[in-house]
DNA sequence: CAAGCGCATTAGAATCATTCTAATTTGCTG
DNA sequence: CAGCAAATTAGAATGATTCTAATGCGCTTG
């Protein structure tokens, strides 16, 4: 029960399912939340949108640049970040981190949901996880025997405010101008 | 059930507490994997794992690095790397990756277990899950409620090497010098 | 003790994803 | 058509990490 009803195919071919009725809805909801932002939907970003969703990869910035230069030659990265940091302000795409090479983006599935990835390939696949075969206790051979992955470190982190942020941010919020802070995405 | 039997405490003072018993098994533990890999066990590196354990901060490189050279004023930040190279490679430190800011390493506890992560302070702590307060379903709420945290956003990520790269390496095997490969660490 | 070997270390340059900046373009709205 | 704000651009700046080439240091061996 990880994820909502219409749920993006697990693997598939990597081209344009533009038909798919999921393929719709996320691009309406993408784009619904853009317009509720009160930016404008621009043929660059419209593409890029669409090819967010167009694949399979968890493509990075750089990747989705070369496909809206594909239609739009004259794209600067810089526009691809920009709608990218819309998208995530508003939820609609889910930014899985690296430190050691691109991140990459999930616009399919826009909420919290585990990944597969490869430390060879690089690959970025959605974890399915409803299997019913029996299942080990230790979640590493648990996930290595539903995947056919060899799975060697699991990352779970929680992400949020501590208990002193949050009160401090309250104090704040009686207060003028609180200083501006910094902190992770 | 997360952890193993020696555990260090989750929160505390910063100070070493270099009388702790866990605090003296985790250092041989570290020294033995490096004399296992042949490498010296220097002053400075020496005096990298006693930071490294004497924080429960989740210390980036560049904080370990102030901590050494407190010390050994002349350490280079490569030496810092360099060794911390060394412990993932055995093990030894976990590396808690962040795109846009500083990696954060974990030598009391090298294997992979849950972190609360504060997106405004940066804060890094381990997570305890053994409450036994009613849980509700929702895995952000259960972990804000046990926690004081607001969480927002859970990852969980599982990495390893996918079915293709297997076989590839299988092959590969069996062959002379195969092309070096990259990929994530 | 001297010579020589190899790892450890260093300062600084290089890399690379991402963000920033300042200028320009675009597409309205009146 | 003028004016305005948001979008876009090229290129510079940033910052963590890695690389490089030179030097230092600790050992062993004769």
């Amino acid at each position: 029960m990880l994820k909502a009803d219409r749920k993006p195919p697990q693997a598939q071919t990597a081209s344009p399912p533009s038909g798919e009725a999921w393929f719709g809805s996320r691009l309406s909801e993408m784009q619904d939340a853009l317009r509720d932002k009160g930016v404008a939907i621009t043929r660059k970003r419209a593409k890029l949108l669409e090819v967010l969703l167009s694949s399979d990869r968890h493509p990075s910035a750089a990747e989705i640049h070369q496909g809206v230069r594909a239609f739009y030659p004259e794209t600067s990265l810089a526009t691809i970040y920009n709608t990218l940091d819309i998208l995530k302000e508003t939820g609609q795409v889910l930014e899985i981190e690296f430190s050691a090479s691109a991140n990459r983006y999930d616009g399919r599935i826009p909420d919290s949901h585990p990944h597969l990835i490869c430390v060879k390939c690089e690959k970025v696949e959605d974890m399915d996880d409803d299997s019913d075969a029996p299942a080990p206790s230790d979640p590493l051979d648990r996930v290595s025997q539903a995947t056919g992955y060899h799975i060697t470190r699991l990352r779970a982190d929680y992400y949020g405010t501590c208990p002193a942020c949050l009160s401090a941010s309250r104090a704040a919020a009686s207060l003028p101008d609180a200083p501006p802070e910094r902190g992770f995405a």
